[in-house]
DNA sequence: TATAATTATGACCAGGTAGTCATTTTGATG
DNA sequence: CATCAAAATGACTACCTGGTCATAATTATA
């Protein structure tokens, strides 16, 4: 009569997890359009048929599986970020969190940005999503707002300085994916990192 | 008997080009996937049917639309920047270049950024396009690489200082389509190009 | 104007896929 | 073990859309 049971509960749960990285394998490999829930249904090794009973739709899944990986990254950037001391090291630790999560999460990467980023322009986008990345470069604008008034770094648009370090993480991101021409490296990170330090520098 | 006269040529371009124009305008609201064949038609004025008398698939469309306006944007580039003496000078042509681009061709620009770009992680895309992109950074190397032999500039990889170059004015022109917040202007280029300047100052 | 060639049309078709649901399997409970 | 609710299944359907082609309109030629 239990409705549920506990261990009922958590197997839920794992499934529901299962379900969304292998989502993120399927999707990252093969793109939104290209990919066919089944396909999906079979990388979980469940059928389509139980991919209803967790998720209501393929856009679903495609967003919960993502939304899942936004939030962790937020959280470890947030994370990095606060246990950093100077100005300096809290840009060296965004980088650094960004580049880490790729190691990890390649799938994630991929899709966010080989097309998920293009959605921002066309229609309506998960308000969460909005949130977590608008978030994120406030934080980035704040670190700099206090470096300005503090006089550590020149007086620059703090949002404008944000825009650029998230600009070139981007990049370098993206040039890890499609390892274009000659192999990428964390020499793309020091470089990045050493740009924005002599650009910001006072 | 005539196959073909000379004003019939004409008239086929112009309903050619008419046809990619429609097509960038309405790839342009809807994105690909979303975007129908017969949408495209309409917008030109033109039955379904008459479209493929044109163009093969709506991929070609989509790939003829782009390489159309790529090409034309790759012209612009260097020849503002071939015009430009020095580094600085060739540098904010590019920069600005990109920035007029913007204003005669938002739909071009649209799709580049929302959609196409994430293409080259995925499936092949075509050469002309590769070579187009790849050319172009090429050259923005080539003239740090100059620069950098001259001492006019600090010696920096000149790939790794042309990836930044293209991350930031893609931010730029992200940042124009999306006015995410406030809006941008050529604030945002001047701020980049003094990055730039600062972070590569012998 | 009559004739023929070129160009345009849009109803139609074939293929493919998101989502459903009647049926079966699982596993908890007494 | 018997019973039954919860979970899983996959064949099926309803719909959508890229591409075709027989027909119609248009334009050039004689």
């Amino acid at each position: 009569m239990a409705v549920s049971s506990p261990g009922r509960k958590a197997a839920t749960e794992k499934r529901r997890c299962a379900i969304l990285q292998a989502a993120r394998a399927v999707f990252a490999r093969q793109g939104y359009a290209s990919t066919v829930v089944d396909d999906i249904a079979t990388q979980a090794g469940i059928a389509k048929g139980t991919l209803y009973l967790y998720f209501p739709s393929k856009e679903q899944i495609y967003l919960a599986a993502l939304l899942e990986e936004a939030r962790q990254l937020d959280a470890d950037s947030r994370a990095a970020m606060n246990a950093a001391p100077t100005w300096r090291e809290k840009l060296g630790a965004y980088l650094q969190v960004r580049l880490n999560y790729f190691e990890s999460h390649q799938d994630f990467l991929r899709i966010y940005m080989s097309e998920f980023r293009g959605m921002f322009m066309h229609g309506k986008l998960n308000p969460e999503f909005m949130h977590l990345i608008q978030q994120g470069e406030a934080q980035l604008a704040q670190v700099f707002a206090v470096a300005a008034a503090r006089g550590e770094i020149r007086p620059v648009n703090p949002e404008l300085a944000a825009a650029t370090v998230s600009d070139l993480s981007r990049g370098i991101m993206e040039r890890q994916l499609r390892n274009w021409g000659r192999p990428v490296g964390p020499d793309d990170a020091a470089f990045a990192l050493d740009v924005l330090c002599r650009a910001l520098a006072a």
